[in-house]
DNA sequence: AGCAAAGGCTACCCATGAGTAGGTAAGCGG
DNA sequence: CCGCTTACCTACTCATGGGTAGCCTTTGCT
């Protein structure tokens, strides 16, 4: 009886193995974003990737090594995104004020991909939990680099040099946070939301000398 | 053969039942904050009480008992500590500044109960994070009305009320972000780290409208 | 056609860990 | 000293879920 299957949900058959590893890799992220590691499932993960379960082993390894893979992945095109967006070669404040609508953006396009890397990644102890801190803390090296090239350029010196790290934690933690509030508020744009963060420290930072008020160059940002 | 027991470890026998709840939650909380609370297991729970494991079930019910028990109390706590700091009677400022300082006090002290509240009580999907995020919601709300009261007091009006909610919680989340990064440097103090956010938070958010500079009373901080 | 290799699955094994049954012993009122 | 209650334990059951053995099926190449 040929011609019997009316192919219902055409579950794709027989796909090359590196669609299969994108299919996997995204429901990977799906469910570990929804339940964190423990809680989530390998029969959850496969139902989701509409593959079964063996194909997850056989293509990308244990629990734990899909975990790492799903963390390196996401965790690769944040930290691209946002360095397309930070150009180097801007003033400091600048390169923050992209790096900050960059990174908005992302959040609010990638939730999942987000919600993996700041929320879970972190309660898996050991390998994850390091690479991720590690991640995060190259970030705050950075911002600490603008920040303390902003002060020293300023003429605070020394305090620059002595709080930036704090200030650079902080200020990561407090995007952060926004990024988690704005989930919530998707009415917002990414340009007030870096907006407002860039008025908090860089003003609360450089006021600290003198008071001049920080406003993106009409031309780059669009907000209400 | 009597007398043979040689009570190696002195296992402390038959203590009200009280005095072992308390003994149990002060060992969940351990072990939470250290795996997490799926990869947490009730024997090694047990264990570190030093207690076996159906008195865990008898007096303090299942595990999600014990976890939702465990984050109470320590939210409780954390919550308590801060309102002993923040006087009402205050001025907006000023309660900040002592409420931020009580916070990084009690992080210092309590660090595991820090960390099950922060890291470890998002990741359950369900009652706990329901709670324990109403129980941030509320921070934050006290926040903002603390940043939309000093803001209008000081003019700036409608735009203080539109914003007042997104700074809190970036506020909120960067003095969160700096509890973290300060368990790694326990030589900055508490009025140290208060004092930063306030430069950052309190500065950047008047100076939108005049440039005046916050410090605490010289009576209340010790800082470098 | 024939056949190897790659894609894919069902059905299982088994360690871990939540939760419990049922028993022992210490205090305490009579 | 007798029984009743409270504190407490050892030793199990059993569901969940990570991981695998073994088999089928399509495709592409000769």
């Amino acid at each position: 009886m040929p011609d019997e299957d009316q192919r219902p949900p055409e579950r794709a058959r027989r796909l090359p193995r590196a669609v299969r590893e994108r299919q996997i890799l995204d429901a990977a992220v799906r469910v570990f974003s929804r339940h964190g590691y423990h809680a989530a499932s390998m029969d959850e993960i496969s139902d989701v990737a509409g593959v079964s379960k063996p194909m997850i082993y056989t293509y990308l390894g244990s629990k734990e090594d899909l975990f790492g893979k799903s963390i390196q992945r996401e965790a690769t095109r944040l930290l691209e995104a946002i360095q397309a967006g930070a150009q180097p070669d801007l003033p400091p404040d600048m390169q923050l004020w992209h790096g900050l609508r960059s990174f908005y953006r992302f959040v609010a396009e990638y939730r999942e991909s987000w919600t993996v890397l700041h929320r879970q990644a972190l309660t898996v102890g050991g390998t994850f939990a390091g690479e991720v801190t590690a991640m995060r803390g190259r970030a705050i090296e950075l911002v600490a680099a603008l920040v303390v090239s902003a002060g020293t350029r300023k003429g605070l010196g020394e305090q620059a040099e002595f709080s930036g790290a704090g200030l650079a934690a902080a200020l990561v933690g407090a995007a952060e946070s926004l990024a988690d509030w704005a989930l919530d508020h998707p009415e917002i744009s990414d340009g007030v939301l870096a907006s407002w963060l860039m008025n908090l420290v860089w003003l609360g930072f450089n006021d600290l000398v003198e008071g001049q008020v920080w406003k993106p160059l009409p031309e780059t940002h669009s907000e209400s």
